[in-house]
RNA sequence: GGGGUCGUAGUUCAGUUUGGUUAGAACGCCGGCCUGUCACGCCGGAGGUCGCGAGUUCGAGCCUCGUCGGCCCCGCCA
């Protein structure tokens, strides 16, 4: 093995063309192919950047040809030579270097590599638990290089944006407290002070507030959150939020940013120019045409509310669920005339997974129409309903009768699965979309209290203030959420800055005074000395950047992801610690 | 907490329906040959705790029970 000895690279793998032809050239890297041909000898030469031919050639370098044969994939090797053009013909039109490569005169190797696993290459097969254990080899794959590269990329950018504008970039604790309200917190015991334990963040929330009662204006942070709760394809118990928050300012203004942040981050990215500002749309029309809070408006099938048409109807599971408070809606599955029985079968049960006991459909075939409900229907009630589902010949009309809440979240889902079913969707689109008016509250009927649906620091809408004590499920929230294609990528809201308000609303929220003092009395006492109007925002931004990658995993925006389980395949982690340690913490475990 | 799915050479899989001799294939790997390949080619070879543990059986990769792990989903995620 050798020594680098003072060689220094002269570019990356990626770095010459036609145009260095005769120069020498010093590259280094790792050997993704060797092509011994008994003779000459073919090393595909691999670094972040790109690839490069190296040749050895027995007959212009004998001493480097006869140590060639020794380099191995993944070996770490240095190579000196001069660059020349390809032979007539030999040229490769796939590789951005494909028409040069480099003559070796002196090869040094750096160092040795095992066989690996799996091929240092983008299309590979590799279960997910291999690839994890080995992250450092699965994160040398081109692919997963290029998505690191991106989300920095989009890192400095949003720096650069927020500089611009004034925002100051101000890191706050990752040893905080633990409060009520949210996620499960991560904890971390306190060695100095036992039987006490910190927090990790769920969010910077309430230190980004202070920061505004301390007159920093605006701040922002690209920040690592920590929810302990269970983990999705697109979720992860610590991720990333660009976070921020600026002073005297009402939505529209930090709307206006946001959007400017993101318009700016998809034209460098995309190459896409969005001149006009996003569409809004309120919450009560997201849950009422689309089922959810974040609706993909790349495609149609809207949910249609036919209850005052069913709500005599003999076709008993209609008119109960009504009865008792509930809806009736549909969906119209246009063009879904040809699926077969079962493939409706499959659709009734994405349905149950979300609550609803079953799916009602009618198929509007040439001769008529084809329904399990057509006995149970008048002639009217049919036509009425094709009239507002806008059904044609060749539709299936699909609907779930039942509370509002596993109505919408049915058919929510159910249109999803139509969309992808029926090839409605546009990879290619990017469809944002700004949600507002979120209710302040809901009811917790487990909790039997109201709980915050953003948290419970966000302003109400003044002209709703009123409501607080007659009808808080009427009040609105100064919240608002950006969407991205269906999916959530932002969230924010005016805050509450003044501490009657705050008491206030934790007062609703079944927060003692007490409470209140104990957990919140610093930003209870901050409010008191002139906290200035502010609200902010804070981006997911693992899901911007799987959105920007067009991957569907969370984890492969992530450079070491953890698993469903929340552990570390690489490290191991959470691991079983010393006995002293524990000792140290005063923390008995419980092996019960 | 619940539902689904997967676990067999380094990797991806077949074999499980119907238990039965020595568990196969491809890619990768190793060796030999080959001076223009770039998924190089040709010849040869090595490589297995069938996730783990019990049980049924004359006999288990295959059947039963348990357990561990990966992934997807519901609940949960202010």
């Amino acid at each position: 093995m050798d020594y680098l000895d003072g060689w220094k690279r002269t570019g990356s793998c990626n770095s010459l063309n036609k145009s260095h032809v005769g120069q020498q050239a010093v590259l280094m890297g790792w050997v993704q192919r060797r092509r011994d041909h008994g003779g000459v000898i073919f090393i595909d030469l691999r670094d972040r950047e790109g690839i490069t031919q190296v040749v050895f050639n027995p007959e212009y370098a004998p001493q480097s040809h006869k140590k060639a044969h020794e380099i191995r994939n993944e070996y770490v090797i240095a190579v000196r030579g001069k660059v020349c053009l390809r032979p007539e013909g030999m040229a490769n039109p796939n590789l951005a270097t494909g028409e040069i490569e480099l003559m070796v005169e002196e090869v040094k190797i750096l160092n040795q590599a095992k066989n690996t696993p799996f091929q240092i290459e983008d299309q590979i097969d590799t279960a997910e638990d291999v690839r994890l254990r080995y992250r450092y080899l699965d994160l040398r794959r081109p692919v997963l290089q290029k998505i690191l590269m991106l989300r920095h990329r989009v890192c400095q950018q949003v720096r650069r944006y927020l500089d611009q504008l004034g925002f100051l970039e101000i890191e706050t604790p990752v040893l905080t407290k633990s409060t009520p309200e949210g996620a499960r917190d991560y904890l971390v015991p306190s060695r100095l002070n036992p039987h006490s334990f910190y927090a990790l963040p769920q969010s910077p929330q309430l230190f980004k507030q202070i920061l505004m009662v301390s007159g920093y204006d605006r701040y922002f942070q690209i920040v690592k959150c920590f929810r302990d709760e269970d983990l999705r394809a697109d979720r992860q118990p610590e991720f990333t939020q660009i976070d921020l928050e600026m002073s005297f300012v009402e939505r529209e203004d930090v709307m206006q940013v946001v959007e400017g942040m993101v318009k700016e981050i998809f034209q460098r990215e995309k190459q896409l120019t969005f001149s006009n500002p996003f569409p809004r749309m309120t919450y009560q029309e997201a849950m009422s045409r689309y089922g959810v809070d974040r609706p993909d408006t790349r495609f149609g099938l809207e949910l249609v509310d036919i209850t005052d048409l069913v709500r005599n109807s003999q076709f008993k599971v209609f008119a109960e669920a009504i009865q008792k408070g509930g809806q009736v809606k549909g969906i119209n599955g246009q063009g879904c005339g040809s699926l077969s029985r079962s493939e409706i079968d499959d659709l009734a049960k994405v349905v149950q997974i979300y609550g609803a006991k079953g799916l009602a459909w009618i198929k509007i075939n040439p001769d008529g129409i084809q329904s399990p409900l057509k006995k149970f229907l008048s002639e009217e009630e049919i036509a009425n309903i094709k009239t507002r589902m806008k059904a044609k010949v060749g539709d299936v009309i699909f609907f779930v009768a039942d509370a509002p809440s596993v109505v919408a979240a049915s058919l929510g889902a159910l249109r999803l699965t139509l969309g992808q079913k029926l090839n409605l969707i546009d990879p290619n689109r990017y469809d944002f979309l700004w949600v507002t008016d979120f209710p302040l509250l809901e009811y917790d009927s487990q909790e039997g209290r109201y709980v915050a649906m953003h948290h419970p620091f966000t302003a109400p809408m003044v002209e709703d203030i009123s409501l607080l004590e007659t009808d808080p499920l009427k009040v609105r929230a100064q919240a608002y959420d950006l969407v991205l294609n269906g999916q959530e990528i932002g969230g924010g809201s005016i805050r509450i800055h003044t501490r009657q308000m705050q008491a206030k609303l934790f007062d609703k929220l079944g927060i003692g005074e007490e409470e209140a003092r104990q957990k919140f009395g610093f930003l209870m006492d901050a409010l008191e000395y002139g906290a200035p109007p502010h609200g902010g925002l804070a981006l997911g931004l693992d899901r911007l950047i799987m959105i920007l990658a067009g991957t569907s995993s969370i984890r492969d925006v992530i450079a070491f992801p953890k698993t469903q389980k929340a552990t570390c395949l690489m490290t191991n982690a959470p691991s079983e610690i010393r006995p002293e340690q524990l000792k140290e913490l005063r923390i008995k475990l419980d092996h019960s």
